[in-house]
DNA sequence: ATATTATACATAGATTCTAAGGGTATGTCA
DNA sequence: TGACATACCCTTAGAATCTATGTATAATAT
């Protein structure tokens, strides 16, 4: 029910998911896991901290959301930086995907009949 | 000079590398960097750690082979259930690397222009 | 002589993950 | 009423994997 995220990879979708706007941990989370037809999941524990380090990093703003009804929420928006931030890590990602590709379509196509 | 590789991409390339025909470390990660157009990076210090773990596992056996010249190299060759192995790894991890597209690209497209 | 390339390996430390749990509030179901 | 699910926040422990760096040998190039 879902591939965990690589190494490196969660913060540049959680930036990713507040280039579209501000949201919070768990709304992150599951908005991944939409994007993915489940394919991805993102844990608490890693998400959480991850969180963290984007916002000591100040590429994201953390503040309490107090809800009418229900817990509230941290909801996290995205800084400038953040936002150039973004274009990086997400260009990096898709590159890396794209060379995943290449490689193992070399390595395919190389294989006898 | 070459991203590093994700968080447990590695041993799938080296069963990858491997179903072309038996080599040895150093080999392997120049063969990696040389099919993805140095792109990606593989140090000695994930490669050999991951080979010893792909070997207790059963899906590579080692062997010495004693050069002519230079030192002494230690050749892998896939054992069968490492080929099934790389078969399962390497859909996996082209899944990851297409799913990685597809939320990406779904982002980007709910842009604004 | 020194540096570079080819080859193997080890270890320390950082990062990031997984697994598991605590805590609150609301809604639902028997 | 009580149990359970869902929606939210968070933490910690331990595992996995990585980066950085160093040891070692041999050949080759400067």
């Amino acid at each position: 029910m879902g591939r965990e995220l690589s190494n490196g990879d969660l913060p540049a979708l959680v930036l990713a998911v507040l280039s579209k706007g501000p949201s919070y941990g768990y709304a992150i989370a599951r908005e991944v896991e939409l994007l993915s037809d489940q394919a991805l999941r993102m844990r608490e524990g890693s998400l959480y901290p991850a969180l963290r380090v984007l916002e000591q990093d100040g590429l994201i703003v953390g503040e309490w959301a107090p809800q009418p009804k229900g817990a509230d929420r941290k909801v996290y928006t995205l800084t400038e930086a953040g936002r150039k931030e973004m274009v990086r890590r997400t260009q990096e990602l898709r590159d890396y995907a794209t060379v995943i590709h290449t490689v193992l379509g070399r390595i395919g196509d190389a294989q006898p009949a």
